[in-house]
DNA sequence: ATAAATACGACAAAATTTGTCGTATTTATT
DNA sequence: AATAAATACGACAAATTTTGTCGTATTTAT
């Protein structure tokens, strides 16, 4: 329950490792998968996706790689999760208005109490306050 | 991300449910499912497991049914979600020890900062304040 | 005796997550 | 200019988890 994913896993290795070395120094996906052990491919599409939203830079050609964009301290971990997974809802229909229901739904303020709880939480936290030392 | 599973959404149904009637009411699986439009069986064993920790009373033969068996304020929401789902864990490594990295895993830490945020929220909610008007 | 309810385990179907592969593009190096 | 090493990205495959169904046993009011 409220298990998080290996995007979101491998995403916090890489950005822990940008974080204990050398701002500038770039790593290749490669590399951090043999250090850490994790499936290239998926590693990749994992920076791939921190790139396009800036958390990261990618810079291409032999002896590129990636590095850190921005200062951690910046990113709210609800940004981040909703980056790595898409809208964090404990339910769609947080979100989403498509459901059978909709009439005589009697969880949603439920629903939407828990939701507004773990959305608060996250919003108050930052990626530096996760995955510093 | 951090969804919760349709047995926690089926069981907030019924407990609610139980909530807006009187006390010694009893409402059979068959009554809930039709009411609410949800699967029967499934339904079933939500209410079965609930029976099964307590938190509501079941009565077998004709004209049985379930209601609530303790006051929903003294049940905390991690504990509601462990028996309806399992161990809490954002990772199961929060639990389980069978991880091969083990030794060079650099998130652990994170990953625990994370899941102490979670739990506290939820032990310091209960059922009655989720599933209260 | 019968019928309606809970109890429970095994299985099937569906959905999601996780991982792989192929191909294109960029660019430092030779 | 050619090559090789890196990012970028979409399509597909495998694995896992979730969701739902079915069959059978047990209890008990009528």
């Amino acid at each position: 329950m409220l298990k998080i994913s290996r995007k979101v896993e491998y995403a916090l290795i890489a950005l822990r490792h940008f974080q204990s070395q050398d701002r500038d120094k770039l790593t290749s996906a490669k590399k951090l998968a043999t250090t850490y052990g994790v499936p290239q491919e998926l590693l990749a599409k994992v920076l791939q996706r921190l790139a396009k939203n800036d958390i990261i830079h990618a810079v291409k050609g032999p002896s590129g790689g990636y590095r850190l964009s921005i200062d951690p301290e910046t990113i709210k971990m609800t940004e981040f999760f909703e980056i790595m997974e898409g809208p964090m809802g404990i339910m769609d229909c947080y979100f989403d208005s498509g459901c059978d229901q909709m009439d005589g739904c009697t969880i949603r303020r439920p629903i939407n109490r828990i939701n507004d709880s773990i959305r608060d939480m996250f919003n108050n936290m930052t990626l530096a306050e996760v995955t510093h030392s």
